[in-house]
DNA sequence: AAAAAATACGAATAATTCGTCGCATTTGCT
DNA sequence: AGCAAATGCGACGAATTATTCGTATTTTTT
């Protein structure tokens, strides 16, 4: 842990040739593993390295410094996530509630998904929280929700429909990441999914 | 960072005469002075000694390890939050409802009161997350919540109050939590809270 | 005042970690 | 084949860290 709060997290070179694809490919893969079986704590290049069966030095090829390898885990959960989200708020057919609902039940599920990566990812997310890149990646998720609480409050004021929207990212992501936090069963997740979509229904219907 | 992830935490020795309770005291302000300046990564024994004003090996002489520093800190602010609420939901005079608003907004006041602090010892959390007195700390604030609940819905099945303290509970807890990552003034502040208690209003006037 | 207990000290230790650099090997191309 | 670029290697340097332990000082007790 020798990083001050920023470092430069921009990739060092692009691979060109096949093996080295393959090469990035395993460190990520082996990266996760890493992660969701050792924790955040002893999550080091040379053991990321040593799962990957490459050498350190390959590692430091394409990934300038380990918060590089965690904060292109997150980027790659943040984007999977943003497109899941994307989708079924687009879904024109459905009235807005109704996605709503879908919205928090795809959530949740996604969230419980490798779990012990995740909670390991959060824990370590002081090395990459600062970074630019990361902050952009959060945008593009409030701007989902954004685009749909324009749907879902039509006629409410402007100011209204940013607090509610905030409001709603925010409960989703932060609750979300907790809840994920203990091992939870199918049954366990719909239940709290429902609750967490009666809420937000609740309160979008008395806004509206 | 050498621990392993459940270090023991109970105190080394409990201070007898003045002199060590005043280190003791000395020792904790400068915790929280060091985890506020610093940030997690660069809490340090050797840090918080130094600025205590004291050898690192008097700072040994009450605390176990590190892990037992921050873990004392996050206690103590659990007492008092736990105790703020208390006070909050227990007034018997106002409709439960109108608890529940004040309750969200003096716990989002308080969340942002030292928050550069507190977000760093969320960031160490995986450093005593672990222990058993943490389990039992959280445990005594979700019974405050329950009790709330069986007042503010008397007639709903049990498992549906059950579920909905807990999503309340954890929605309140996680949302301060991100909320005081970002510096606030005070009128974002009540504008949140209000945002908030009329998300939770809304869902328990549904439900009763 | 002498003995005992409590407290304070901080140099030294043992371990871990990140990231670099010079050199070896492989690949793609002519 | 022969050459240059790309890739791969891993010992090593430099830095940081948590914690211990033998000793010195202060306070309390007898």
């Amino acid at each position: 842990m020798t990083d001050r709060p920023s470092a430069r997290i921009s990739s060092r070179k692009q691979p060109k040739q096949v093996r080295s694809n393959e090469l990035v490919a395993a460190i990520l893969d082996a990266a996760a593993q890493v992660l969701a079986r050792e924790g955040a704590q002893r999550f080091t290049t040379a053991r990321v390295a040593e799962r990957a069966g490459v050498s350190i030095g390959s590692l430091y090829q394409y990934f300038p410094n380990k918060a590089a390898i965690l904060f292109r885990l997150q980027s790659d959960e943040w984007r999977e996530t943003t497109d899941l989200l994307a989708t079924i708020l687009e879904d024109g057919q459905r009235p807005p509630l109704d996605r709503l609902r879908r919205l928090v039940h795809a959530f949740l599920r996604s969230e419980c998904e490798e779990a012990a990566m995740r909670v390991a990812l959060h824990d370590a997310a002081p090395l990459y929280r600062d970074a630019p890149e990361a902050q952009a990646a959060r945008a593009s998720g409030d701007r989902i929700i954004e685009l749909f609480m324009w749907e879902a409050l039509p006629s409410a004021p402007e100011s209204t429909r940013a607090l509610a929207g905030d409001l709603i990212g925010m409960t989703l992501a932060t609750v979300g990441k907790q809840f994920s936090e203990v091992p939870r069963n199918s049954t366990e997740i719909e239940a709290y999914a429902d609750a967490m979509a009666d809420m937000f229904c609740a309160y979008l219907e008395r806004l509206g």
